[in-house]
DNA sequence: AGCACGCCGACT
DNA sequence: GTCGGCGTGCTC
């Protein structure tokens, strides 16, 4: 007699290990390994994975049986199933959170608990729980104590019964189509007898008589036959309706088709090189180290083509704000209706509808952002990670996964090469191919040749000890007008990390900041209003000081929303585009954006980083960053990496075609490394200064690092507790790993909770990871008195 | 996470 | 005496 261990949906350590339940003789041949399933949990209903089938018992109590599968068909193979617990190790998560994760987000699915009415009289004496409806979701936190205490006597009355049913998830499409229900003969026999003005039916009939396949009730209404005549045909039982299944499109425009590149002989040998990789099933990482405009992107395309060729599949993860219809463009045009795409812009329809043709077989060829990396591909050939540097690679919530290493890791599994391109690696994957660990394969050369632009660098504390006050310095401002009178494009990047326009009084000096934040609101302008970008508080933009009530309010710092008014007071003629969060923040608008100035209906594009990567411009002949150093300020190890990245970045954006490109960088550290290297595109030299930084510091790559944080509402109960962490942590670990803090974070008060934060520098640490288990552990006894640990395992920042 | 059980104080 | 507060422990 079989017995099925399931995870539950309960994220906690007592449950985070398989319960045994028994299968009915009716479920006996459906249930299987990776399906979801409904079990009891106690007095409740909870949604579980199924991750083994086996005979041996090993509960020694009373089993239950499974109440229904979730999934007709298993959701996760067992590559998955494997993946899911490797990574709970590494992230220090609960197993049900990273099959979780694993599943695409529109088909998680939740045991909701409902309420239902036997007697009318309930509803009346109850109108505040039931609302009148006879059927309610029981939700127990919106309820207080004396509507938790009604219900419960309800239910032990017997005048409401409970019941559980899943939360509506993803679904394929389907559309109501119409099939003849008698044969060809029958229905002329039919039509002949209709009286002659039944023309809508007559019309129906033929269309039956036709076609053989069901006819979708949108084609029969083009040929004018409405839903009234389908009615009634189906009345008479001329016809049956059926749902047919579609597939979402999330591709917009049709493509033509296209044709490999020519290679120069980098690229040739790149693709030679990780062709042979494929070809023998080797599980080798790459570094595939190119400057902008060397032409990484055809190197991909060539190497996925020689995947598919071998029969295998690949997957290629971009970052976040990469995958713009450009790059998918020009995937899809090699690769047609091979590629599934997979974005979070897309619909939660649409996401399912790719998530089905890439595990059916269908769609070979993965494209797609972060969480793509868990797409179910089979027999993968080759996983490619563009821009490997970048930040969305790292999910900030839990499970707190990377996403390389879990390409790596799938990798492995599939015995075939990842390779990881970037124009600026980030220093673990560059340091880890100088030891030889990777493969290191460069392209030092741009496409044809073509000239790095030229770049110049501004010291914006001269221009202000120059009399000027303006955020545009006279170099940049000469520069638009030259450029606009030649009808060529600008972009202008604010560097907008953690910084941006706020009020202050002049007065006194006051500035209005958050009530459950430490920090100070933003401003507006167009919603007239103060914004906390940590907790979404809002308050209207005030008249007057808080404090000493003076009218003398002034607008700082530096916002695109100011800086796109200071271009269109001193450029008034010049058509002027604005990317940033607040423009972008509806479906599309992105994409709109870049079309409208890729189209030229702009001359000048402002906008913050987001506006750096990816996109390829022909007739942008300047690129202005304004603040080239807000990155820097950052109390972060990994402030220089970013700083240099992101300017590399943007100065690849100026004169990609046969115009010579101009990039002017404002800042008031000109003497630092990451700028100046930055202005030589310099990436080699860079790593090398960098790397004795990381070294003298003790940073990564030279340590690993975990970052533990502590959280409360209570200021003097966190740092309590975070001496007891630290306490533990010093007790446990040996004595050469460095254990930093506990410090405040930057930010140290978020929505009303305190946050502090202990970060572990080590080398060689063999008792960590169950010290740290240990802790994740106990964190269930701290939850109780509101105290929460969340533990990062190679934390992107540190702070 | 829920949800029940169980052990104390203050009330019809 | 009982109702209802919350601390404790379990869920196959």
């Amino acid at each position: 007699m079989p017995i099925a261990q399931v995870i539950v949906d309960v994220p906690t350590a007592q449950t985070n290990t398989p319960y045994s339940y028994g299968i009915s003789d009716q479920l006996l041949d459906i249930i299987q390994v990776g399906m979801r399933v409904l079990v009891p949990f106690g007095r409740r209903q909870v949604v579980g994975f199924v991750v083994e089938l086996t005979d041996n018992q090993t509960f020694s109590g009373k089993l239950k049986n499974i109440i229904a599968p979730v999934d007709l068909q298993p959701i996760l193979n067992e590559e998955l199933l494997q993946l899911a617990q490797w990574m709970a190790a590494d992230t220090y998560s609960f197993l049900i959170s990273c099959l979780q994760t694993i599943i695409p987000g529109g088909m998680r699915t939740k045991a909701k608990k409902f309420l239902t009415v036997a007697d009318e009289t309930v509803l009346t004496d109850n109108n505040d729980i039931f609302h009148g409806q006879s059927q309610i979701e029981y939700v127990a936190k919106a309820l207080d104590k004396s509507q938790l205490k009604r219900i419960s006597r309800l239910l032990q009355q017997g005048l409401v019964s409970e019941h559980y049913s899943l939360s509506n998830h993803a679904h394929q499409l389907t559309q109501t189509a119409i099939k003849a229900a008698k044969s060809e003969v029958k229905l002329t026999e039919i039509q002949d007898k209709l009286p002659n003005n039944a023309k809508a039916q007559w019309r129906l009939l033929e269309l039956l008589k036709q076609s053989a396949s069901p006819i979708l009730q949108t084609e029969a209404a083009k040929q004018k036959i409405t839903g009234s005549a389908i009615k009634l045909a189906e009345e008479k039982g001329w016809l049956t309706k059926v749902q047919v299944t579609k597939n979402r499109n999330p591709f917009t425009s049709a493509v033509t088709k296209s044709e490999p590149l020519t290679l120069n002989l980098e690229q040739a040998n790149a693709v030679q090189t990780i062709n042979s990789s494929i070809n023998q099933d080797e599980n080798q990482t790459f570094l595939l180290e190119g400057v902008t405009g060397s032409g990484k992107t055809e190197v991909y395309l060539q190497v996925i083509a020689n995947a598919l060729q071998q029969g295998e599949t690949a997957m290629l993860l971009v970052p976040e704000i990469t995958l713009t219809p450009q790059i998918v463009g020009r995937i899809r045009s090699r690769f047609g209706e091979q590629v599934a795409m997979m974005h979070s812009s897309m619909s939660v329809g649409e996401r399912f509808d790719e998530w089905r043709r890439i595990e059916s077989g269908s769609a070979k060829v993965v494209v797609g952002v972060r969480s793509a990396v868990f797409a179910p591909l089979a027999n993968i050939g080759v996983i490619i990670m563009d821009e490997e540097h970048d930040s969305s690679y790292k999910q900030e919530e839990n499970p707190r996964y990377q996403t390389r290493d879990v390409a790596k890791w799938r990798g492995a599994y599939h015995n075939c090469p990842v390779v990881l391109g970037s124009a600026t690696p980030s220093l673990e994957t560059r340091a880890r191919a100088g030891k030889g660990v990777y493969q290191r394969l460069v392209l030092a050369h741009r496409i044809n040749d073509q000239a790095l632009p030229e770049v110049e660098i501004v010291d914006m504390k001269q221009e202000i000890a120059g009399g000027s006050d303006s955020d545009l310095s006279a170099s940049l401002l000469s520069a638009i007008k030259t450029k606009l009178q030649r009808h060529e494009q600008i972009i202008l990047m604010l560097n907008r990390r953690g910084y941006s326009s706020f009020v202050l009084c002049r007065n006194c000096g006051f500035v209005p900041k958050c009530p459950n934040c430490d920090i100070s609101l933003t401003y507006h302008k167009d919603l007239g209003q103060l914004q906390c970008h940590y907790c979404g508080f809002t308050r209207p933009m005030p008249h007057k000081c808080d404090q000493c009530g003076s009218t003398k309010l002034r607008q700082l710092g530096m916002g695109s929303q100011k800086l796109e008014e200071t271009v269109n007071r001193l450029f008034p003629t010049a058509r002027v585009l604005r990317m940033d969060v607040d423009t972008t923040r509806k479906k599309g608008a992105h994409e709109r954006i870049i079309k409208q100035f890729s189209e030229q209906q702009a001359d000048i594009l402002v906008g913050t980083q987001m506006i750096a990567k990816g996109l390829d411009f022909p007739n942008v002949t300047l690129v202005g960053v304004l603040n080239a150093d807000t990155g820097l300020e950052f109390p972060d190890f990994r402030s220089s990496e970013r700083t240099f990245e992101l300017l590399t970045q943007v100065a690849g954006r100026a004169g990609r075609a046969d115009k010579a490109g101009q990039v002017i960088i404002q800042t008031f550290n000109p003497d630092h490394y990451a700028i100046l290297l930055a202005q030589t595109q310099n990436y080699e030299e860079f790593y090398r200064t960098e790397m004795k930084v990381r070294h003298a510091g003790k940073y990564p790559p030279y340590y690993f690092t975990v970052k533990i944080t502590i959280s409360a509402e209570n200021e003097k109960q966190v740092i309590a507790q975070s001496f007891a962490v630290l306490n533990q942590l010093q007790q446990r670990l040996a004595p050469n790993a460095v254990i930093l803090g506990p410090t405040p974070k930057v930010i140290k008060r978020i929505n009303r909770r305190y946050y502090y934060q202990i970060i572990i520098k080590y080398r060689q640490e063999p008792t960590l990871s169950t010290t740290l288990t240990e802790l994740l552990n106990q964190a269930q006894q701290r939850a109780k008195s509101g105290i929460q640990i969340g533990i990062d395992n190679e934390p992107m920042d540190f702070m």
